[in-house]
DNA sequence: TGTACATCAGTGAACGCGCGTTCACTGATGTAC
DNA sequence: TGTACATCAGTGAACGCGCGTTCACTGATGTAC
């Protein structure tokens, strides 16, 4: 055990804090993101509503925590999976992956928002780290020679967003259809819109992925 | 006003099941699904709670009616669209003006889905003639004369939906990846992800089309 | 090593709230003769 | 056209529930001398 410089009691808060959310967790994947209740997970964990107010001030900074490492969680899997020389297919499995771990988390990022809640910006931080790594396994691969499509042209002037990438449009354009094609499969396999069709929703990912590489 | 063969008072009851609907959909689009009350909407309509007793014997039976609702909405506006000779990329135009709409709407079709609900079948049937509208858009397109795809192969085996369409499996997956693409670009963009990134998600909705067509 | 004090985790009572839902009822609307 | 009866929409009181959150408190843990 490494001395991480932590008293005793922040560890011991540290631990309290994790054992919360993986409670948040459990019931999310039971019951909806919004049936999250502060004392049903207290009861489940023994101890009395009020003792949780130590660790989260609410709800709904209990609620932006699970969201905040939901998407710390997929950013650490694509950038261990890069730092292993992942290319976009195995990105793409990577990502695949994380979604049907806990599809419930996988909702909680990308699924029905809701309205009025708004997404501190660190998450919007962590949100783009995850696109630029997608966007570097394309900048690596050679340009496909195809012509300039309008929506590349559109992207050259309006990229507010990998502004100083130095990918071109073209790529940035590859790594946005990438990106909504594999959620479209994903989404849509996840919520259950499959059940019922015989196909195995994998095999329509991976012919999607070889449509993009 | 045509005589409809119903009864003064069956047409009272129809009109304000229709009135506690809207009112309904209000509240899902101010505060989401999971916030729909009963309470709350006979307060905005000027009624005691337990009126709404008449109309829905309990919350879960509007819900599901409001899905019925929503899923029987986008089957007309498709089939209405096909009966004016729309192609798929008309279709997936009305696909996108219906989600853009009422993106709650369309969240409740096709967005989180809640642990545990299981929607009914009458549900799935209007589902299924939904997918149908946009195949036989693909069907009658002059097929592509690329080579069989793994998927195309694995589908002719497993396609326990549209068995009796006459459309060959390549047609098949066709449709299948239209329909996954165009709702990857409306569920991240109506779910606001590309907001901030500076383009026009509907440019990207139109250059996904065009690698479809 | 021992004592005095400060910090802080967790308790239990309490608050007000809005929810879904039931029930016995009143009064209006429609039907039968 | 008028009366007697049945139907049914809506009311108001009431139920139990679980929620988020506050507060004053006890008792354990850690710190300073």
């Amino acid at each position: 055990m490494g001395d991480t410089g932590t008293t005793p009691r922040e560890r011991y808060r540290a631990q309290v804090r994790a054992e919360i959310k993986e409670h948040a967790w459990e019931q999310i994947a039971t019951a909806g993101a919004s049936a999250l209740s502060l004392n049903a997970i207290a009861k489940r964990m023994g101890v009395s509503g009020p003792a949780l107010y130590r660790y989260f001030a609410n709800r709904d900074e209990l609620i932006t925590a699970l969201i905040r490492d939901a998407y710390r969680s997929l950013a650490d899997t694509f950038r261990t999976a890069a730092e292993s020389g992942a290319d976009v297919s195995a990105l793409a499995h990577a990502l695949r992956g994380w979604a049907l771990e806990d599809p419930q988390r996988y909702f909680l990022v990308y699924g029905t928002p809701v309205p009025g809640y708004h997404a501190p910006d660190d998450v919007t931080t962590i949100a783009s780290e995850i696109m630029t790594t997608l966007l570097d396994a394309y900048a690596g691969l050679p340009s496909e020679g195809g012509p300039e499509t309008p929506f590349d042209a559109h992207l050259a002037d309006h990229r507010k967003w990998a502004d100083g990438h130095p990918a071109p449009s073209a790529t940035l354009h590859r790594a946005l259809s990438c990106w909504t094609r594999l959620h479209g499969v994903l989404s849509l396999e996840l919520a259950g819109h499959f059940t019922g069709m015989g196909f195995d929703p994998a095999l329509l990912f991976t012919a999607e992925l070889n449509d993009l590489t």
